[in-house]
DNA sequence: TCTCTAACTTACTTACTGGTAAGTATAGTG
DNA sequence: CACTATACTTACCAGTAAGTAAGTTAGAGA
């Protein structure tokens, strides 16, 4: 075999989906291999212990993000369509079967995390919110968004509320995440 | 013993601290028996399954809120306070040990909950937006608040926001949670 | 005093958890 | 051709999960 193995591939393909499902103890190994059509073993080959599997989805939770936000993040320009791909990325999580996001899928099982995933989750935050903050300061100096207060908090504050709407949009419908934008908008001052 | 026994209770009070902590694929049977020098049977015994126990929880969930909100949830006076009151709760749940909401626990194992759970999930959520959606239609229209969009949209959000800041909160420090509630009451144009 | 019932305990079962050690097939390398 | 590394499988392990059946104990009522 040696090359043109994509198993380990395959292996964070359907963990990481099933880590945005179900949550870190929501799912086995038994979950992963069965549908993969290999032994449990061999996702102790490729991720010794769960932690390891973790960190990788951390890795590719990045790596998505980063793919599904690239168009927009590049800063400088204009806040509005940055805000908008935000909001059309989670919704389109939302709809291919990733109901949660990352934060809110280890928030529930902080305690037995290890420092190093605590840290790179850490981290994965402080990035989204220095963003966000630099659109929405963006936004308020060009004259595209009207709020009061620091900018951070608005960002803070917006991020804290699609996570909410997640959560909602899970145990409810889609709608509550399209509604919630609606509001973010009309907080903002934005009229089409 | 027949009387004075009051066990069940004991494991409402320490199955709802874990639910809220860990959500319910956190917890076992073990980590509720044994703290509290019962066998696990014995817990089987007041909740044959363990969906049995978690319908006892929605309700006690019911009633700490009500006991918590009861003060400020007086319809019809002054929306200020009512809304304060809402974060008070919030906070001082995170606070004693209950990071996550009820919502938010079950969100995340949404998929192996019974018909009946899910139902009484989408009453309190729902019960909880009238009520924050009356609120804010008083607040507006007794000049207390300022906001644009409909109240129901407006409670929608902040529903979320309180949500997501709790799991914001609970992977960083309650700073977050505060921060957030300054923030909706920038929006909301409340000046102290 | 006898009996009944509530509230358990004891002792188990079945199924699944993450994890490991040892073996195997395959492909590339010297 | 032998050797080595990769990518697994087979066959296990100890621990834990929820759940159950049968026995025990204490008090309440007739």
């Amino acid at each position: 075999m040696t090359q043109a193995s994509n198993t380990r591939e395959q292996i964070i393909d359907k963990a990481f989906q099933l880590m945005l499902q179900r949550g870190l103890n929501g799912f086995s190994y038994r979950d992963i291999s069965e549908p993969l059509g290999v032994k449990n073993a061999a996702i102790h080959y490729h991720f010794p212990n769960k932690m390891d599997l973790v960190k990788a989805l951390i890795d590719e939770n990045h790596q998505v993000l980063r793919k599904g936000t690239a168009e927009f993040m590049a800063y400088g320009g204009p806040a509005r369509p940055q805000l908008e791909g935000l909001f059309a990325f989670a919704m389109s999580q939302c709809k291919c079967g990733r109901p949660i996001c990352m934060v809110g899928a280890l928030a529930i099982d902080y305690d037995d995390l290890s420092d190093e995933i605590k840290r790179a989750n850490d981290y994965f935050m402080k990035d989204s919110v220095a963003w966000l903050t630099k659109v929405m300061d963006i936004g308020r100096s060009q004259d595209e968004f009207h709020f009061e207060g620091e900018a951070e908090s608005k960002a803070v504050s917006i991020l804290a509320m699609i996570q909410g709407a997640r959560q909602m949009a899970r145990v409810h419908d889609l709608d509550y995440l399209e509604r919630i934008f609606d509001q973010i908008r009309t907080d903002l001052g934005i009229v089409d």
